[in-house]
DNA sequence: TCTAATTTTGACCAGTTGGTTAATCACAAT
DNA sequence: ATTGTGATTAACCAACTGGTCAAAATTAGA
């Protein structure tokens, strides 16, 4: 038999979806090793057989979600659409890719807030730079005449971008004010009607908009 | 003398002071005793002298961030002014309160995600379902003219604060896209800017909203 | 089947962490 | 000065945590 390129990727695989609930979860420096042997049903040792050390563990599952993450956004803004449509697809995709990954959010911010060193291990992934241009170029005679200048571009696309993400990371704090939110199904129903309510708002803004 | 009613205000001060600074930065399982004793400038067991566990001193900040936060929040929102105005005067002061606590929203939101627990200690503070509807009551009229039904005001609300928070929240990750974030006069530039856009954003939509 | 490499485990270790305790210090009242 | 009280400290402890290691189990190849 061929010897595999990468160690039995069974054993690892197990780890490494295990870290990434537990990380997730807790956080890096909530999580426990041996919780994440236990999850994965697993001895403490051979952990760190397949990932040296903590640290390289949490950078392993941490690369893999925030590239997950952007990617999504980045592959929605580079498609060849109108940006009305591009505001469009971008809330219905992303608001689904959140419903299924609703802990993303608030465990990469905080993650990047908490320990800053784990920029430098996914700057290469986060090139927003050139596609901020391309989007603008792209669009601007559509955006121009919502009087967006490329200077207001950061404002503008983190208002959309905020849309879709902030009610992920205030989960908690919307469940505290809003009681019934505390359902799941409530709240995903709620995220599923963002969909339009978003979408409405940004355009009317963008058709309304002085100046 | 008078004996004084709490213990020594002056070193307690000093330790919750401290407290805050390191809870905010490092969450509450990266946080230190050790680390916030010394930022104190006392010894470790003084810590627990006037605050029994970590957890109790953890809890004593928590309380008075949260409070801190939404107080400003439903203050603002209380206020005798027309839905419009309100906006207006949510973002200036909101912002104008996050620039001076930048690391509020995303340590209040991870910990409650984290270990919902704390919640609990906060209920209290946070019952927004009442300023909810005399919000509505209050604005009805202004508020049918945008086409905005009692059902939507969680979907607008969500959509107002975040405007302020989020890019807060999300200040590493807008640092690492937008270079010249990292540097906090810019940022704080950008917020500054952003109480106008916000503003004329989320009145424009209201205006132009179909349905 | 035998052997060598790989995978998995239990036991163990050193450093860290929250927390305790008994002693000392500062100081106000007698 | 003496005494009593609260504030402060150094030293210490038990539990936890990430990490190691040598031995055992499994697997693959000759």
């Amino acid at each position: 038999m061929v010897k595999p390129i990468v160690k039995d990727s069974h054993t690892r695989d197990k780890i490494f979806k295990a870290a990434t609930q537990v990380f997730e979860e807790k956080g890096y420096s909530g999580a426990r090793m041996q919780e994440i042997a236990d999850r994965a049903g697993i001895n403490k040792a051979l952990l760190h057989y397949y990932f040296r050390s903590k640290d390289q563990l949490f950078m392993a599952v941490f690369q893999v979600l925030i590239s997950k993450m952007f990617e999504k956004i980045f592959a929605i803004f580079r498609a060849d659409l109108s940006f009305k449509e591009k505001i469009k697809l971008f809330l219905d995709q992303h608001i689904d890719f959140l419903v299924k990954n609703p802990k993303l959010p608030l465990f990469l911010l905080n993650e990047m807030a908490v320990n800053p060193t784990v920029i430098d291990g996914v700057r290469e992934s986060l090139k927003y730079g050139e596609l901020r241009d391309v989007i603008y170029e792209k669009h601007a005679k559509e955006l121009k005449g919502y009087g967006i200048r490329k200077s207001d571009m950061p404002q503008l696309m983190i208002t959309i971008v905020s849309m879709s993400i902030f009610p992920f990371a205030a989960r908690e704090m919307i469940a505290v004010m809003i009681p019934q939110m505390i359902d799941n199904r409530k709240f995903n129903a709620f995220m599923e009607e963002r969909k339009e309510f978003a979408a409405d708002f940004i355009l009317s803004a963008l058709k309304h908009r002085k100046k």
